[in-house]
DNA sequence: CCGGGGTTGTAGACAGTGTCTACAACCTGT
DNA sequence: ACAGGTTGTAGACACTGTCTACAACCCCGG
């Protein structure tokens, strides 16, 4: 083994140890330099910005959101099933990682124009594109466009995912709710079919 | 009329002000200060911190929230119509007032403790079930616990306007589409109907 | 072997931030 | 007229992101 990682790799790590611990408000240029064990201004020898670090962060956050989300539908044989799989498995990568996931949309820290990110963002809604296809191919919703269709169901995960992290609806429905909600909103998405026992 | 508003409700707009034309990374306690043409103390002799500013502004944003949610749904008869034109109502109104409704959801930079935010979140969260309890009463998803279902449909909103305003979905789809999403969204949440001429 | 050159890190500076504190102006009510 | 609270000012402090000058260090060609 390596004894010591590549530069870039042990900023990234610090990051998110310091998101874990600190929170977004602590996800700081400094602070990872501290939790690198280097001084305050090296990390700037490998990304030109913070927000450029931070975009390799969210970068490296979508692709193990599509590991996860592969491992969820991994074994899930109807499509629609697999969709709701996908998206069961999506919000408990983002409460899996809050620090890391909320890195990922939050366009006033990431420097949104790093092509790494854009492309790892890309490849997420991908994998659910692909999903969609299946599903529409079964007949489920065939005639809607598939990359409106794919949005949609994004943004149903992505905006349960927030409130909760939020903490929103832990205040009403107490904090194991989430599973529930997560199976009616995609029951309510795939056509109100029961959940599978 | 007052040639003088009270300070509190002058350091609000001169907030308002500022987030609308440098958005969040400038929404800083001294730049809305500078708005207000006051020193850059002044501000925490109203507010304990620039967490509890936000929190006053946000709640605002709340009320006028639900303000919008209660135009956009007036006229509209049917029950499963009118959370088709919250939802519309909803979005609309986070594109915009982009910054502050950013402000309502960023529990980072918020005093989220503030009692006001708190009422003014419930309120709105209210009136939304307000409209799915019609709609159960109309026969809708009547057996769904409303508190989950009304939950549900906040999130894809909510999910919808964050992504959106993430600016996310404009890349794939373009920058007209989101109609097209929200009539999508709706329709699928509340049974696939088709959108009303 | 030696001596550059690029990579990586250091330390100090700068402007900007939130918050605190001591001080002053002002308005109000008795 | 005067005391007290409200509102504002100005300076300080620690912290931030970024820039710059400087120094180690490793590798590779002569």
């Amino acid at each position: 083994m390596a004894p010591t990682a590549p530069p870039r790799d042990r900023l990234l790590r610090a990051a998110r140890q310091v998101v874990a611990r600190d929170g977004l408000a602590g996800l700081t240029l400094r602070a990872i330099a501290r939790e690198a064990g280097v001084s305050h201004g090296a990390p700037l020898r490998h990304f030109p910005t913070l927000a450029s670090l931070l975009a390799a962060l969210a970068a490296q956050g979508f692709g193990e959101l599509v590991d996860a989300v592969a491992a969820a539908v991994d074994g899930v044989d109807d499509p629609r099933d697999r969709i709701a799989a996908a998206g069961h498995g999506y919000v408990r990568f983002a409460l899996d990682e809050p620090g890391v996931y909320a890195v990922m949309f939050r366009a006033d820290l990431v420097d949104t124009a790093d092509p790494a990110y854009v492309e790892a963002g890309l490849a997420s809604f991908a994998q659910l594109a692909d999903l969609v296809a299946d599903a529409q191919a079964a007949g489920w919703q065939a005639d809607v466009p598939r990359d409106r269709l794919t949005t949609v169901l994004w943004a149903n995960v992505h905006g349960l995912a927030d409130l909760w992290l939020h903490g929103a609806p832990q205040g009403i429905l107490g904090e194991d709710a989430l599973d529930d909600l997560l199976a009616l909103s995609t029951g309510l998405a795939t056509g109100g079919r029961p959940p599978r026992r």
